[in-house]
DNA sequence: ACGTGTAAGATTTTT
DNA sequence: TCTTACACGT
């Protein structure tokens, strides 16, 4: 290369690197390694995103003209001045840019964004969108599971499954290995359905099939048992023309691996591939990248070894820790500089981290300032913790924080409702993540059952479901009967039902089955040509469904709000995808999860599992319950991976926080009605005491026990007895919605609504003088008049 | 066929 | 403590 191109090539390259001029030297590594295997280790908080994006913008600009030596053609002395200017910041033309340097830019389209969450999805579209503008729209930024089920939509008949394939959650999952369990005469207790289907889960995470299931079990009775009820299990899916969550990917992996023609032409469409949070990858989906990165070879993982907290979910971190191995050549990247939390937090995090022995080891550095030190807290109980939570949050709101940028973070959702019960009463808004899922709500389930059905006839677990709810006098004999009648002469089960009288076995119940088949395919009908709001609303009045929940009094109308509210999930999806029929909406309710629905950008405390809290970040972050037992978990005590697991938990939990985090522990809680004593977690002992402000608050309690002789009264009360609960029945137990009712301050109000929660009532009620207020009706003790 | 009582069981869970 | 599944009685 003579003097001049190398200028030119340097000068190439810094006005590259001023496009992404506020990065620094790893991220623009990142964002410039465009072509082979990249591995980035993306430590918490170090703009892992933000580098995801721009180096799918500098791919769609510039492909890969910052390695790649040279131009598109002759440079001339303007061309030169041009290159200058803008490096050296004097223009900002990065369409000239573009067409001078760029080479082997490829289409939005041949780009494929993999994340594992919808929303993780929808946030690198949006960003991309901001970036990049229209020719976002073509890139494909999706999680696993729907990048897969488009595939499968288009391909899946290759595999002898029908187009229309329903997707079941891990309810209909565990139905159906109930029925295997029976059709094997295998007792449930002995191979209780959900660890069953949990080892079947595994096993296809790993990508073995029935068979290579029993041969890997070899002479485990149990585990050749459990490969018997994966075969029928796996038969009765296909009968149902189902996948469960493991199969969308499992087929996706079979299809192209058998069918070369199918892999070439995905490999040929997805020539740049990029996988975020990689650590938590299976078998299953590993294979898949290869399998679609095999061609260009141009796969860049994204992820973070000590962030994996999914292992017991099939998730291997071998996965990243072996990358280098398995796509040879591969760069390493590391983005250790975090822009989030302050040095205090990181330091704890840090020290909790170093802890583990399994990990790449890192060492994650901030610019931040130092921050206060991490608060940590024993308190009594659970209520004095919840209270001296909410007690801070309050603070810091009369201090100008808002709520919004509080979140609590928790080990199990059980621990949830003491906290809920706190904010409630101090009139906290509050939003919790997971606990009783709106999808997971009987009556949603039923609907959706309902709707599917419609779709998918075949759709055995569904059609049982629904076909006596409402009770219309079809029992469980009847509906074997049908079953079996419809296995036998390989009639649809519909089918079956509508000529009923011509089976003598059904002719007793030939009115209500044909009453009900002919209802069905009327629906079935009017969804073919009506839109989906309007075949709702038919569903929810000739079923009958709206009916039986009016007449259930309170609980059947936050039932009919529930319904209410996926009436308008179904409208914003009619209105986001004007061709989007039956069929697709249940395909995007499938996949649909809890955290999708939430807007987290309401100013309310948010409240949720620490599972659930990766990826986010808040300014004041408070993990609640950190003793041994709850936090490492009582399961996992007994193995060292499984404590390690915990604390990579612990690891993403304290670089959730921004600015301070507080840490609180209970010296006794009731857990399960059982209260149970705790030391405080092995996780906080690993934060030197030096990053800490601990205040144990239940000192004083016991040594004014010890000089008054006595133990303090709440200690006294144990298995349950405790004055709330054994207060609680009577008094204001049945107080519904409609119900007056007067509280001390407040006066007179109409009780709107009424949730059972926690041993007592949550009520929503609209006081004569001051409006609508949240209370729980014990403890503010309302009357009712 | 349906309602009621009882016993067991219970982490975390992106899809 | 709370839910959920099935066994039993009507």
């Amino acid at each position: 290369m003579d003097k001049n191109s190398a200028m030119l090539e340097e000068l190439k390259r810094r006005a590259l690197k001023r496009v992404y001029g506020r990065m620094n030297p790893e991220q623009l590594e990142a964002v410039f390694q465009v072509k082979g295997p990249v591995l980035i280790l993306a430590g918490a908080g170090s703009g892992k995103t933000t580098v995801l994006v721009n180096r799918i913008s500098n791919l769609l600009q510039f492909g890969d003209a910052y390695h790649t030596p040279g131009f598109p053609r002759e440079i001339t002395g303007e061309d030169e001045a041009f290159l200058k200017d803008f490096a050296e910041g004097r223009s900002d033309d990065r369409e000239r840019l573009a067409a001078l340097v760029s080479v082997g830019r490829p289409q939005p389209w041949n780009v494929l964004a993999i994340t594992f969450t919808n929303k993780a999805a929808g946030e690198l579209k949006e960003r991309l969108g901001r970036a990049l503008g229209a020719q976002a729209n073509d890139i494909m930024a999706a999680t696993f599971h729907s990048a897969c089920v488009r595939i499968l939509r288009r391909e899946i008949e290759r595999l002898g499954y029908s187009k229309s394939f329903t997707i079941y959650d891990a309810d209909d999952s565990q139905k159906l290995v109930r029925e295997a369990l029976k059709v094997l005469n295998l007792d449930d207790k002995t191979y209780p359905p959900k660890q069953v289907l949990g080892l079947i889960s595994h096993g296809k995470d790993a990508m073995q099939t029935p068979a290579d299931f029993a041969r890997e079990a070899g002479a485990d009775f149990r585990l050749s048992t459990v490969a018997r009820v994966y075969e029928k299990y796996q038969a009765a899916l296909r009968k149902a023309d189902a996948l469960d969550f493991d199969d969308i990917i499992f087929l996706t992996v079979k299809l192209l691996s058998e069918h070369p023609d199918v892999l070439e032409f995905y490999q040929n469409r997805y020539r740049y591939i990029m996988v975020d949070e990689y650590q938590d990858t299976n078998i299953a989906q590993y294979r898949l990248v290869s399998l679609l990165a095999g061609g260009h070879k141009n796969l860049c993982v994204v992820g973070d070894d000590d962030q994996s907290i999914y292992k017991f979910r099939g998730a291997t971190i071998e996965n990243i820790l072996r990358f280098e191995e398995q796509f040879p050549g591969a760069m390493v990247i590391r983005l250790e500089q975090n822009y989030r939390s302050t040095k205090k937090i990181l330091e704890a995090a840090n020290k909790v981290i170093a802890n583990n022995t399994e990990r790449k080891g890192k060492n994650l550095w901030t610019g931040n300032e130092d921050g206060e030190k991490i608060v940590v807290r024993r308190l009594q109980d659970e209520r004095s913790e919840a209270a001296f939570i909410v007690e801070t949050i309050q603070d810091n709101v009369g201090k100008g924080a808002k709520y919004g940028d509080h979140a609590i973070l928790y080990r199990m959702n059980a621990q949830s409702s003491e906290l809920e019960k706190a904010l409630v009463k101090s009139g906290v808004p509050y939003k919790i993540i997971g606990g009783l899922r709106f999808f997971e709500r009987k009556e949603i389930k039923d609907l959706i059952a309902y709707m599917s059905v419609l779709d998918n006839p075949n759709d055995t677990v569904r059609l049982a479901r629904i076909i006596n709810e409402p009770k219309r006098g079809i029992g469980d004999a009847t509906v074997a009967s049908v079953m079996e009648i419809s296995a036998v002469t390989g009639t649809p089960a519909l089918e079956v039902m509508a000529a009923a009288d011509g089976y003598e076995k059904l002719q007793r119940k030939s009115g209500v089955l044909g009453d009900f088949a002919h209802m069905i395919e009327s629906l079935s009908r009017l969804a073919q040509e009506e839109p989906l709001e309007i075949v709702f609303d038919a569903l929810l009045e000739q079923t009958g469904y709206t009916d039986m929940l009016q007449a259930q009094g309170f609980e059947g109308q936050t039932r009919l709000e529930n319904l209410e509210e996926l009436r308008s999930t179904i409208i914003k999806f009619s209105q986001e995808s004007p061709d989007g029929d039956l069929a697709s909406f249940l395909e995007e309710v499938a996949l649909y999860t809890d955290l999708d629905r939430t807007d987290l950008d309401e100013d309310a405390v948010i409240l949720m599992t620490m599972h659930s809290a990766k990826g986010l970040e808040y300014p004041y972050v408070f993990i609640a319950g950190c003793e041994e037992g709850i936090f490492p978990g009582r399961m996992s005590m007994g193995s060292p991976a499984e404590i390690e697991e915990e604390r990579r938990l612990a690891y993403v939990a304290i670089t959730r926080a921004k600015k301070r985090l507080t840490i609180t522990t209970a010296a006794q809680r009731m857990i399960f009605g059982q209260t149970v004593w705790n030391k405080p977690s092995r996780f906080v002992q690993e934060i030197p005491s030096e990053l800490m402000e601990y205040t144990d608050t239940t000192l004083d309690r016991r040594r004014a026990a010890v000089a008054a002789h006595t133990v303090p009264d709440n200690v006294v009360r144990t298995g349950g007895m405790s004055a709330v609960s054994a207060a609680a029945p009577g008094a204001v137990a049945d107080i519904r919605a409609g119900d007056t009712v007067n509280h001390r301050i407040f006066g007179m109000g109409l009780v709107l609504s009424a949730v059972p929660m926690a041993n007592d009532l949550l009520v929503e009620v609209a006081f004569d003088k001051v409006g609508t207020k949240k209370l729980m009706a014990n403890f503010a003790k309302l009357k009712k008049m």
